[in-house]
RNA sequence: GCUCGAGUGGUGGAAUUGGUAGACACGUUGGACUUAAAAUCCAAUGGGUAGUAAUGCCCGUACGGGUUCAAGUCCCGUCUCGAGUACCA
C-alpha cells in the first residue's frame, strides 16, 4: 500500500496553487464577498517561529472555509517592514536595512554568514491561500508615497466640532475670510487667540499661515515628549512600557522638542462610541475605553488677585466641599501666587519633585508630599478664602494641573489634608455629606447621599440632580462650564530615525509647507551612516541630497543655493503610520495611480475578520481606527471602522530548557610545608599559610533540578578540584596529604543555564555531547547524571525569543511531520484565543490522525475507494461531523474540530467505509485544516480541479436520527444507569416504560417517589425518599 | 489599589439554552507482532473502597455557602493565578 508521503504531497501542491494562482482573489465577482486579514509581521532576522502562524492557520481555515461556502474571499499577506531592530543592525554592521529587510523576507545569508530562511518561503511551507500577488511592503516607495499622501491629507485638515468631522483647511480659510473666529468650534488645543475677518486679512501670509497650523489635524507643537536617549529618538505612549521602552527596555525621559503630532484627541468620543458596533473581545474594547478614559464634569476658576485657577472636577456636586486647592508643581502660576515668606520652601520641594524622574514618581504613590504657597483663592460660590498648596500628587499633564480639594469625598484630597493637618494653611477638613462620617476615611461612592453645608445644593444628591444644578449655577456666576475630559493625549509622530517613511515637507521660512501629491513618494535618501549627526540632529541630516526644489519639483543637493531650494524634514514617521491603513491598499495593492480605487473599496468595504495580538489594543488597533475615521470624513472610504471582527489569538510560549548548574564557592586556609618535599630535609620545614577562596562554577552540572544529589561526595571532588588547582601540572610532586587544609567552608548554589531546546528530547533528556559541542566552556563539566543515566534538564515557560534558545521553527515541524500536521497541531493544542507553551510531545498523536486519514482511503494495494452505498452508520458519522466543523468554525472552535475529525476517522476506520458517498465529502471537510492531502485525495478520487472550489458538504439531518435514545436513569439526581428508549413517545408512556423497568423497580424498592422529571431527549429523574 | 479574565485527571484540553463530568489526544501500564528496536495494533487508565469475579458503594470541576428535581455551568463570599491600568481629580 502507499504510504501517506507528506514531503512529496505538499511540495506537489504547493507548486500547483502557486502556478495556477488558486487563490487570487477578484475585485469583480457575483459572489458574497469575504475579508480575512491576519496583522502583517514585521520581518525579524531571527524568522519565523511556531507562535507566528498559529493565527494565520486560524484565518486560513476561515478562508478556505468561506471559499467552500461560496464566498469571493480576499486573503491577503505582507510585510510591517519599517522598523527598529532593521535599523539597529545597521548600526552595527553598517548594511543598509533595506537590503536587511529583503533578506529576511525572501531568505538568503545575512552579514555573519547566517543561512535566512525568509519569511516568505518560511509561509509558503505551511500552505497557506494568500493571494500573493497582492502583498505590501510598507518601505517600499509604491507603498508609503500613499502613506505620505495621507500625512498630507491630515495637514489639509481641521476638526469641526459642530459637525463632528474632519473638514477640509480650505472651509476653515474661507470662514476666516468671511467672520475670524467667530462661530466656530474647532478641535484645537486650548485659548487659541480669537480675530475678525477684518484682522485675519490684516495678517502677512506667514501669520496667517502660523494660526493655520493650530488648527491642522497633524501640526507640528513645542511638546514634553518621551526622550529616549538610548534609541535616540522619542516615542509615543504606547512604546513605553514601565517607564522603559518597548524595544530595548531604555529609560525615557521628559523633554520638550518641536514634533509633528497627530490630533487624535479630536477624534475621542467617536474612538469611543464607535467600540459598540465592534465584535472584538470585550477586554480589548475596555483597554481602548481605558486609554480614551473619558470623564465627565465641569471647569471651574478661583480667582486668585488677577489670576484665574482653572480646576477640572467630576464632582462639581461637591464645590462647598472645597477644603484647599492643589496646584502640579510644574503648574505656570505657582511662582506668581507664591508669598515670599513661602517662596523657600516652595522652590525646595519643585527641585526635589523635578529631580524625581518619571518612574520613581510612578513606583511611589503613597508617600505624601506637599507645600502651602501662602496664597488663598477665592470660592466662586462661597466666597471663602481657599488655600492653595502645591503637590505632587497633581499632575501636570492631565486637565489643567490643578484640582479643587475635596477631602470628604476624595481618597488621595483625604489623605494629604489628613497629612498636614494642623500645619499653616490646612483647615479643617469640610464635610458636606449628610450623616456620613468621614474621619477615617473620604466617602467616594456616587449614590443618594444627601448634599448639606452646601447652600442651594442642600438636600440633593449626585443622583437626584446635584450635577447638572451645580454646574448650572457656575455657568450662571461666569465662574466654570460643564466639561467632557479625555486621557487620550495628541500622538507624537516625528521620530529620529532612518528607517521610516520620510515626511512630504519642506520649510519655507520656517513654516512647514507639503510637496504636491504628485510628486511622491519622497524617497529615503542614502546616508553614510544610520547614526543622529554630531549636532543630534537625526539621521536624515546627514543626507547630501536631502533638499527640494519647488522649480524642478524634486529633491536636490543640500549645495544647491538657488532661491527655489529649502531644505526638507529630517524626522521619519513612525512605525504605525504605513500599517494604519495597509488593510485597504490589499484591496487594490497593484493601483499606480491612486492608494486604492473607490470601486475596489466599495467592494471588499472593511475587515470581515482579524486576527491578530491583543499586544496591539492602544497602538496599532487605536490609531488606524483614527485614519479610517479622517478617511471616511474626507470622503475617501465608505466605512468607519476597519476591522469589524477580530478575534486574538493567544501568544505561543517557549518551554526554555535549562541544564542546573551547581555554583560552588568554597573558601579555605591552607598551609604549603615546604618540608615534605621528598627531596628535602624534614627538619627544615618552613610551613607558609594561605588562605584562598574561589568557585568552581562549571564543573558540576546536575541532572534534573532536583536538588544536587547529596549522595554525590563533591567535597572529596572539590578537595581534588583544589589540589588540581594548587599543582597545576606538577600533581605527581604533591599529594594531598602534604597540604594541611583547614576551616574548608563550601557554599553551594544552583544557577540555572538556558540550553537550546533542540538539544533536548521530549523527555527532558540532554544531548550531553551535543551541548558540550554547542558550548566549549562546558566542555569539562562532569555531568551527574540520573540513576539510569540521563541528563534531564529543567523546564519553564517564557516567551519564545531567540536570546532564550527556546525558539522553535515550523520548517523543523514541516520537515518531520509535514505541514497539514503542523496546522492540525497548533489547531489541536487549545483554544485559539489562549496562551499556551509549546510542546511537541502531543504531535504524534495528530501525525497519527493523518495517517489514519490516509489509509481510510487506501488499501493493500493503492487508493480503493468504492461506489457503493455508505452504511446509515457511516452516514452518520458523516453528517454528524459536518455539523460539527461547520458550527466550530463558526465559532472559531478550532480545536474541538480537530478532535471531531479524529473521531469521524476512528469510527469510519471502524465502520471499514470506503464509500465515495462518505469519502468524497469528508475530503472537503478536511481541507480547510489539512489542504495540502485533501487536495491529493480529491484528486486521486478523480477531479482534475483544485478541491479549494468544491462546495461545502450539506448538512442532512435525516442522518442522524434514531428510533431510540440513551437515557440517563436518576434518582435523587445522581445517575445510576442508562436506558435506551424510543424517541417517538409520549411523555407518559416514557415514564410508564421507565417504571416498567426491572433495574428501576429495584432502585424504588422500599422508596417512596415524590416526583419524578421527565425532560424528553434529555434525562429521567425520580426524587425518592 | 482598580478593571477584566481564568481555576476541571499525571499533561494539553472537551462538555449546546443548568440535564450521563473528564470527549479527543499525550503520557503511563499491560499485551500482540519482532532476534531486537522503531513503527503498528489491542486493552486498561479521576481518586478511594468492598469483592476471586461479575459488579457495587463513596468522594470528586480552587475553597465555603446558596438557588434547583438536577450546578463545572446560575447567585453570594473567600483564595490563587494571568492580563490591562495606575495618584486621571
Amino acid at each position: 500500500m502507499l504510504l501517506y508521503d507528506h514531503k512529496a504531497i505538499e511540495a506537489k501542491w504547493q507548486k500547483y496553487w502557486a502556478t495556477n494562482k488558486t487563490f487570487k482573489a477578484s475585485n469583480t465577482s457575483g459572489k458574497p464577498k469575504f475579508y480575512a486579514l491576519d496583522m502583517f509581521p514585521y520581518p525579524s532576522g531571527a524568522g519565523l517561529h511556531v507562535g507566528h502562524p498559529l493565527g494565520y492557520i486560524a484565518s486560513d481555515i476561515v478562508s478556505r472555509y468561506k471559499r467552500h461556502k461560496g464566498f469571493n474571499v480576499l486573503h491577503p499577506m505582507g510585510y510591517d517592514s519599517f522598523g527598529l531592530p532593521a535599523e539597529q543592525y545597521a548600526i552595527q554592521t553598517g548594511q543598509h536595512p533595506a537590503a536587511t529587510t529583503k533578506t529576511n523576507i525572501e531568505g538568503g545569508t545575512d552579514k555573519s554568514g547566517n543561512k535566512i530562511a525568509g519569511y516568505r518561503n518560511q509561509m509558503d511551507r505551511i500552505g497557506f491561500s494568500f493571494d500573493w500577488d497582492r502583498e505590501v511592503r510598507t518601505s517600499s516607495p509604491d507603498y508609503y508615497k500613499y502613506t505620505q499622501e495621507i500625512f498630507i491629507m491630515l495637514f489639509n485638515s481641521w476638526y469641526d466640532k459642530d459637525l463632528d468631522k474632519a473638514q477640509p483647511i480650505s472651509l476653515l480659510e474661507s470662514r476666516f475670510r468671511e467672520s475670524g473666529t467667530n462661530n466656530i468650534n474647532a478641535a484645537t488645543d486650548e485659548d487659541l487667540r480669537q480675530f475678525t475677518a477684518a484682522e485675519w486679512s490684516a495678517f502677512t501670509d506667514k501669520e496667517q499661515q502660523e494660526i493655520l497650523l493650530d488648527y491642522r489635524l497633524t501640526f507640528l507643537a513645542d511638546t514634553e515628549v518621551n526622550w529616549c536617549p538610548g534609541l535616540g529618538t522619542v516615542l509615543a505612549n504606547d512604546e513605553i512600557v514601565n517607564g522603559v521602552s518597548e524595544r530595548g527596555g531604555h529609560p525615557v525621559v521628559r523633554k520638550k522638542m518641536r514634533q509633528w503630532m497627530m490630533r487624535i484627541s479630536a477624534f475621542a468620543e467617536r474612538l469611543l462610541t464607535g467600540l459598540e458596533g465592534l465584535d472584538w473581545a470585550e477586554s480589548i474594547k475596555e483597554i481602548q475605553r481605558n486609554w480614551i478614559g473619558k470623564s465627565v464634569g465641569a471647569m471651574v476658576s478661583f480667582q486668585l488677585d488677577d489670576h484665574k485657577i482653572d480646576v477640572f472636577t467630576t464632582r462639581p456636586d461637591t464645590i462647598y466641599g472645597v477644603t484647599f486647592m492643589t496646584l502640579a508643581p510644574e503648574h505656570e502660576l505657582v511662582d506668581q501666587i507664591t508669598t515670599a515668606a513661602q517662596k523657600d520652601a516652595v522652590e525646595t520641594y519643585k527641585k526635589a519633585t523635578a529631580a524625581r524622574s518619571e518612574r520613581e514618581r510612578m513606583a511611589d504613590v503613597k508617600t505624601i508630599s506637599g507645600v502651602f504657597t501662602g496664597a488663598y483663592a477665592r470660592h466662586p460660590l462661597s466666597g471663602e478664602q481657599v488655600p492653595v498648596w502645591i503637590g505632587d500628587y497633581v499632575l501636570a499633564g492631565y486637565g489643567t494641573g490643578a484640582v479643587m480639594a475635596v477631602p470628604c469625598g476624595d481618597e488621595r484630597d483625604h489623605a494629604f489634608a489628613n497629612y498636614f493637618a494642623g500645619q499653616d494653611g490646612m483647615p479643617v477638613i469640610k464635610n458636606i455629606f449628610e450623616g456620613v462620617d468621614i474621619s477615617e476615611e473620604a466617602y467616594t461612592p456616587k449614590d443618594k447621599t444627601p448634599l448639606s453645608n452646601s447652600d442651594f445644593l442642600n438636600g440633593m444628591s449626585y443622583q437626584t440632580g446635584a450635577m447638572a444644578a451645580a454646574i448650572e449655577k457656575l455657568e450662571e456666576v461666569g465662574s466654570g462650564k460643564g466639561k467632557t475630559n479625555y486621557r487620550l493625549r495628541d500622538a507624537v509622530f516625528s521620530r529620529q530615525r532612518y528607517w521610516g517613511e520620510p515626511f512630504p515637507v519642506y520649510y519655507k521660512d520656517g513654516l512647514p509647507q507639503m510637496i504636491d501629491r504628485e510628486h511622491l513618494p519622497i524617497a529615503l535618501p542614502e546616508v553614510d551612516e544610520y547614526l543622529p549627526t554630531e549636532d543630534g540632529a537625526p539621521p536624515l541630516g546627514r543626507a547630501t541630497t536631502w533638499s527640494w526644489c519647488t522649480q524642478e519639483n524634486k529633491v536636490v543637493s543640500n549645495d544647491d543655493d538657488r532661491d527655489c531650494v529649502y531644505p526638507l524634514e529630517l524626522n521619519t514617521m513612525p512605525g504605525w503610520a504605513g500599517s494604519s491603513w495597509y488593510m485597504f491598499r490589499y484591496m487594490d495593492a497593484n493601483n499606480e495611480n491612486e492608494m486604492f480605487s473607490a470601486e475596489a473599496q466599495e467592494y471588499w468595504n472593511n475587515v470581515d475578520l482579524y486576527i491578530g495580538g491583543s499586544e496591539h489594543a492602544t497602538g496599532h488597533l487605536l490609531y488606524s481606527r483614527f485614519w479610517v475615521k479622517l478617511l471616511h470624513d474626507l470622503g475617501k472610504v465608505t466605512v468607519e471602522e476597519p476591522f469589524q471582527k477580530m478575534i486574538n489569538q493567544g501568544m505561543i510560549l517557549g518551554e526554555s530548557a535549562f541544564v542546573n548548574r551547581l555554583s560552588i564557592k568554597f573558601k579555605f586556609d591552607f598551609e604549603l610545608k615546604l618540608g615534605l618535599f621528598e627531596k628535602m630535609d624534614k627538619d627544615k620545614s618552613i610551613a607558609i599559610k594561605f588562605s584562598q577562596e574561589g568557585n568552581l562554577n562549571t564543573r558540576f552540572a546536575v541532572s534534573d533540578g532536583k536538588g544536587f544529589f547529596p549522595d554525590h561526595d563533591y567535597e572529596k571532588e572539590i578537595e581534588n578540584a583544589i589540589l588540581e588547582n594548587l599543582d597545576g601540572d606538577n600533581s605527581n610532586l604533591f599529594s594531598f596529604d602534604k597540604y594541611d587544609v583547614k576551616n574548608v567552608v563550601f557554599n553551594y548554589n544552583e544557577v540555572k543555564i538556558h540550553t537550546d531546546v533542540s538539544l533536548v528530547d521530549n523527555y527532558n533528556n540532554l544531548n550531553v555531547e551535543a551541548f558540550k559541542e554547542w558550548r566549549p566552556d562546558y566542555a569539562a563539566t562532569e555531568f551527574i547524571t540520573a540513576e539510569d543515566g540521563t541528563f534531564k534538564v529543567s523546564r519553564e515557560v517564557e516567551k519564545m525569543s531567540k536570546s532564550k534558545y527556546n525558539v522553535v521553527s515550523p520548517d523543523d515541524i514541516c520537515d518531520q511531520f509535514g505541514a497539514d500536521t503542523l496546522r492540525l497541531y497548533e489547531m489541536f493544542l487549545g483554544p485559539l484565543e489562549q496562551a499556551k507553551p509549546w510542546n511537541t510531545a502531543g504531535i504524534t498523536g495528530v501525525y497519527g490522525f493523518m495517517k489514519k486519514l490516509w489509509k481510510l482511503y487506501h488499501n493493500d494495494a493503492g487508493f480503493s475507494v468504492s461506489d457503493e452505498k455508505a452504511s446509515p452508520d457511516s452516514m452518520k458519522t458523516l453528517h454528524k461531523t459536518i455539523k460539527k466543523v461547520q458550527d466550530d468554525i463558526e465559532n472559531f472552535s478550532f480545536n474541538t474540530s480537530v478532535s471531531s475529525f479524529m473521531i469521524a476517522v476512528n469510527e469510519l476506520t471502524a465502520q471499514k467505509c470506503n464509500s465515495r458517498e462518505v469519502l468524497e465529502p469528508l475530503a472537503v471537510l478536511v481541507s480547510p485544516y489539512a489542504p495540502h492531502i485533501a487536495e491529493e485525495l480529491w484528486s486521486l478520487l478523480g477531479h482534475n480541479e483544485s478541491i479549494s472550489e468544491a462546495p461545502f458538504p450539506v448538512f442532512d439531518e435525516k442522518h442522524l436520527v434514531e428510533s431510540s435514545k440513551t437515557y440517563p436513569i436518576s434518582f435523587n439526581g445522581k445517575m445510576k444507569f442508562t436506558l435506551d428508549l424510543p424517541v417517538d413517545v409520549s411523555k407518559e408512556d416514557l415514564e410508564k416504560l421507565v417504571l416498567d423497568n426491572e433495574k428501576v423497580q429495584q432502585q424504588l424498592e422500599g422508596k417512596q417517589i415524590r416526583k419524578t422529571i421527565i425532560v424528553p431527549g434529555k434525562i429521567v429523574n425520580f426524587v425518592v425518599g
